[in-house]
DNA sequence: CTTTAATGCGCAAACGTTTGCGCGTCAATA
DNA sequence: TATTGACGCGCAAACGTTTGCGCATTAAAG
């Protein structure tokens, strides 16, 4: 029972106890149809009683690849991504994979050494949620290992991708403030050189035009997608002249960054707020909850992993046409967002 | 430039191109003194041209050991864990080390199994929040490896640990509160088989006893650690006959149901409010936010990783007297607590 | 000019697993 | 009874890296 094996068991060890050779023992625990039925279960057992666990390092090397994914993304302890790092860990245990984590902070330098390591360690297949700066040789490394995009999508890699519909969510919150007869709609937006922030302007401005209105230059805050930037940028966009009867804050950051302006200044007349993201802490928003944007993460997180799981099975590294496709977003309605007053019918 | 290298290059390549032995290459890559200062730049230049990366699984092979380090939490989703996964994977960045994430959700069976993969790769270290039934085999597989605990301590498990101080910061809770003149003082708190939950429930206990106040075991509701059970707990407790003045929850997940239940009820008096962790959104709680107890996370990542790599440095597996170090946790205060009245000096 | 030491490099084994190939045994068919 | 085939298993090479040992060349010491 108390085996006190210092020293790793290997197949080896169990074939000598037995008197076969090594290959027998793994064909027997690979369940390789070549071996009787009678040997097969006397290896199994031999195993288990001598606590065998397969050398992952060894099997990697003579397979060629490991059972590694790389999960890289620009910042764990983010809502965001640690949820679909949640979801993605789950998809690589029911294939029994192991997740490799790695944190780019957004940062060219840090998501290159990353990718080496990653690529070194014979990664089965990696999802990446590319920094905007991403270098063209961190791309080629990547070429040769099945890769998908997450929530981002970079033009240098050859990779299929899935994200959130960014213009439809932002258009579909501009809509929604738009019936509830808000003109003026604030925006507050992050400056990312990215598809992403490009889209939710868009959105944004798209709603706006359809309702025959002209998106006013003054109501849109461009900032750093952090709360602190977040904040000033909204209490700018509030202290204005004129200012918004409502506001839509087009990222998680910058949704922080508005809840913190809104709740320094005693507003005697607030104006609507719409988030982006379904923290459970925005239920709470001063009593009735925080309108938001819901982000299918999960649905993006499952998809992406699938679509990583049938490349690496049937071994394609890099698509010819890479796809990115978009899911899309849904309001949750609660107390933040008011009818705006006067309406005009 | 564009080389077209589908194949990878390995050490033999570069030694085969340059006229040398596959060892040659090797010290010079690793910096040996037994190299000529000019063979071993010419290596390098060369293995940079070729687009060299080593193959970690080969050198793990060898060496016997990988370059990864095993994280197992619970709950990865979990702001909590989230927070000291992001501050470990820094750590290892540092280290030139990988992290490896798993997820165990509490559940042993998930447990064992990810700590067999985790083995079965050859990690240089683990670090692991064990669940509270961790199967004394688990513990076995853990043995040979640097291991060191997480937040959560498991006297099955031979290694070291870093967590929180639970008791410590319930009392410091409790003690508050009565300084502001509450006596009846709820409490709602997990029943994990854990020595988190029994210390924080000691410290509630020893704070009360030392003002003189004997704990009323109607105020203290024990229930599963999530949201939903945690808020219809918190019902419970405020619908009794005599409520409590003050609800302290002693969790982050009990911290959630709390605010929900709140959140529902149209109380004339709320109670003051006492929350656990330090989730951004707290600060918007109802105006003023909730005051809460601030875990220092960043803290415990830091030394439980420091621990880690300096047993993974020094070859040791196993601590002969395992310690484990808490940190002490503030309070933030903030709107949710007020004094009570009517308050007697 | 010979002995010793130091320097620079190659050879080959080893880490643990997988897999193509081949050999022997036994049953089924001619 | 001889031939064929299937079945069960062993042999050995291979994956890429590291490292102890040994050999040759050169410099330093006698």
């Amino acid at each position: 029972m108390a085996r006190p094996t210092s020293h790793k068991v290997t197949i080896k060890d169990i074939a000598r106890e037995l008197g076969v050779a090594p290959s027998t023992v793994t064909r027997a625990l690979a369940g390789s149809p070549r071996i009787s039925a009678e040997t097969a279960s006397r290896v199994r057992r031999q195993a288990e009683a001598m606590g065998y666990v397969v050398d992952a390092t060894a099997r990697a090397m003579q397979r060629g690849t490991s059972a590694l994914v790389g999960l890289l993304v620009p910042d764990i302890q983010n809502h965001f991504y640690a949820t679909m790092a949640h979801r993605i860990a789950e998809q690589c245990r029911r294939h029994d994979h192991q997740l490799v984590l790695a944190v780019s902070e957004d940062d060219p330098g840090l998501e290159s050494e990353h990718v080496r390591a990653l690529v070194g360690a014979r990664c089965a297949g990696v999802l990446i949620t590319p920094s905007p700066r991403m270098t063209p040789s961190t791309c080629r490394l990547l070429a040769d290992v099945p890769t998908v995009q997450l929530i981002r999508h970079h033009t240098g890699l050859d990779a299929d991708g899935f994200g959130i519909d960014d213009s439809q969510a932002i258009h579909t919150a501009t809509r929604y403030l738009l019936d509830l007869g808000h003109e003026r709609i604030g925006l507050l937006c992050g400056n990312e050189r990215l598809d992403t922030a490009l889209a939710r302007r868009d959105g944004y401005a798209t709603a706006m035009h359809e309702q025959g209105l002209a998106p006013d230059p003054d109501l849109i805050e461009i900032c750093e997608p952090r709360a602190e930037q977040g904040r000033t940028a909204a209490l700018r966009l509030l202290s204005k002249p004129n200012p918004p009867s409502a506001v839509i804050a087009a990222g998680a950051a910058l949704t922080e960054g508005l809840l913190d302006a809104i709740s320094g200044l005693a507003a005697e007349a607030p104006p609507s707020l719409l988030g982006f993201g379904d923290q459970a802490a925005l239920r709470w928003w001063q009593g009735g909850g925080l309108t938001t944007i819901d982000l299918p993460l999960d649905a993006v997180a499952d998809a992406a992993s699938e679509r990583l799981f049938e490349q690496i099975a049937s071994g394609v590294t890099a698509t010819d046409g890479p796809s990115f496709e978009r899911f899309e977003a849904r309001i949750i309605l609660r107390g933040s967002t008011r009818r705006h007053a006067p309406y005009r019918g």
